[in-house]
RNA sequence: GGCGACGUAGCCAAGUGGCAAGGCAGAGGCCUGCAAAGCCUUUAUCCCCGGUUCGAAUCCGGGCGUCGCCUCCA
């Protein structure tokens, strides 16, 4: 199998070959934390989780590289604002990350290293970049010059006369030219610091990621990731000062992801239309949200809206409800009068896992095309839906053994997307609304909500039987208002509960 | 102004030379007391105009429209 990934660099696919057989050195720019992450900066983490999945599945050794950047202009400003110390603010919200990647079941790093504690590196680097002639020092102050790279611009595909006539680059009389960035700057009164060769002072924003991925991966690694709008000037400012540097070539293959957008409108914090994730989840399932983004390619943009989030709710319901007809028909093998399977039925399930499992590779060995990925679990799900509908279960043990293969396969494969599909809701989480009804319909003095709800199942099939539909849909009509949905099966009668009403 | 993406059904979206995946919504049917879940059937002159080709959503040229980067940004 070969995977072939969208390089930015040769804005091409290129066939992956990684630097080491069976192993894989990636490195993704992580999180300034100076605020909760929004969902646009969660679709890129999302992103490079799945890629991760993916390459971990295809059978690579991932080394998971990812910085925090816990030393910044935005942290210092913030801490100013809230009156606390900037490492305090950092502390709070690497934390807040890293308890919003867990929701979103994102696979934590192999490492996770800070800029404070990189300090050391991002000295000695910028003394070899001033060494090499790459860099110069202006009051305290260490920059880059852009002009002594020569490929400095291959990678955004631009080059350094286009830009200055942009007119957008700031004017500092002090650099040799406008586009030079800092490497090191002097410490303003108050500011975090460290002691340097050009005084006390703290690192600029670029240069964290190219001391860390080559102490972490060596150079050149594998695969750098990102935003699309870190390509300019973020990461081709780590190519410059890391080339430079070392005379090696950085990262083979770079791998941006699209923008997310409100209204066809990048999601941005200084434009304020942003959403924060930790909001998201706490109305909707992590892997609703990981639904939605994965129906789209990573490297197209995606507009999102409240609206779509409900589409991926019924999405998700679709791909999870055949797992939860599997059990429940086996539970209940014996009570379901079952026909025979034709052999084409039969064929048809045993084909599909294989036919599921190929399509989702093809897809996903082109450039991670999760979009095709998730219609190859659709088609697999049609055909488990298809089988259990005409055919049950069965006693016989050969269906139900190609039928757990079947949900086996689609549950695996989901979890290459990091789409979870452990029940959503125990039983332990029944709201204690339901006791009060129980009592009222079904005569239920007791305090289990499960044991209530079962009793108010039984309830109306008794006023079934007696053809009260009053009764019976006063019963299912409660019950939907706590969130409960009743199916109604060959083998009896179930409630599935959705957390909301 | 420079550089770069994108425009496929009511909505979202895959597909980059050979009869247009998939999801959501809608319509009809099956099942049901009515529902829910599920099954079956059904919904596209692929932004426009030229060109290349036996054949184009796909390649080339020109329009129109949307977005991103060029400034902190995932």
């Amino acid at each position: 199998m070969t995977i072939r990934v969208y390089n930015t660099l040769s804005r091409s696919k290129e066939e992956f070959v990684p630097r080491d057989p069976g192993a894989v050195a990636m490195y993704v720019c992580g999180p300034t934390v100076y605020n909760h992450i929004h969902i646009g900066n969660a679709r890129t983490f999302l992103t490079f989780d799945v890629i991760r999945r993916y390459l971990t599945f295809a059978g690579y050794d991932v080394r998971f590289v990812q910085n925090v950047t816990d030393v910044d202009d935005k942290i210092i400003a913030r801490a100013a604002e809230e009156g606390r110390e900037p490492a305090e603010v950092a502390a709070d919200y690497t934390l807040a990350f890293r308890q919003a990647m867990h929701a979103l079941n994102v696979e934590r790093p192999t490492v996770s290293p800070k800029a404070t504690e990189t300090i050391p590196g991002m000295i000695a680097m910028t003394e070899r970049l001033i060494e090499r002639g790459h860099a110069y020092v202006v009051d305290g102050d260490v920059y880059f010059a852009v002009r002594s790279f020569p490929e400095y611009g291959k990678l955004s595909g631009r080059n350094i006369d286009d830009l200055e006539s942009g007119a957008r680059v700031d004017v500092d009389a002090r650099k040799q030219d406008p586009l030079d960035f800092a490497l090191w700057k002097a410490a303003k009164p108050g500011e975090p610091h460290w002691t340097s060769p050009w005084g006390e002072g703290r690192p600029g924003w670029h240069l964290e990621c190219s001391v860390m991925s080559e102490q972490e991966l060596g150079l050149p690694f594998d695969i750098h990731g990102g935003g699309s709008d870190l390509v300019f000037p973020h990461h081709e400012n780590e190519i410059a000062q890391s080339e430079a540097a070392t005379g090696t070539q950085f990262a083979h293959y770079w791998l941006h992801g699209g923008m997310l957008q409100i209204n066809s409108e990048k999601m941005s914090k200084s434009l304020g239309n942003f959403t924060l994730l930790k909001d998201v989840l706490a109305a909707y399932p992590a892997p609703v949200l990981r639904l939605l983004m994965l129906q789209t390619h990573y490297r197209s943009p995606l507009d999102f809206s409240p609206d779509r989030l409900d589409d991926a709710t019924r999405s998700y319901e679709r791909l999870v409800t055949p797992l939860r007809n599997l059990e429940w028909a086996k539970r209940n093998r014996a009570a379901g009068a079952l026909s025979e399977a034709t052999q084409l039925a039969i064929a048809a399930l045993e084909a599909a896992p294989g036919t599921a499992r190929q399509a989702f590779t093809e897809s996903m060995d082109d450039d991670f095309n999760t979009a095709g990925a998730l219609a190859a679990l659709f088609d697999l799900v049609r055909v488990l839906n298809t089988f259990l509908e005409q055919h049950g279960i069965g006693d016989n043990a050969r269906y139900a053994s190609r039928l757990d293969e079947a949900a086996a396969t689609l549950t695996e494969l989901l979890g290459v997307l990091g789409v979870g599909v452990s029940s959503p809701v125990s039983a332990a989480e029944y709201p204690v609304d339901v006791l009060p009804m129980a009592r009222d319909l079904a005569g239920y003095e007791g305090s289990d909500v499960r044991a209530a709800v079962d009793a108010l199942l039984a309830a109306r099939v008794a006023a079934r039987t007696e053809r009260n539909w009053a009764a019976a849909d006063a019963v299912r009509d409660g019950l939907a208002r706590l969130g409960f949905t009743i199916e109604d099966t060959a083998s009896g009668a179930r409630v599935v509960f959705h957390g909301r009403g």
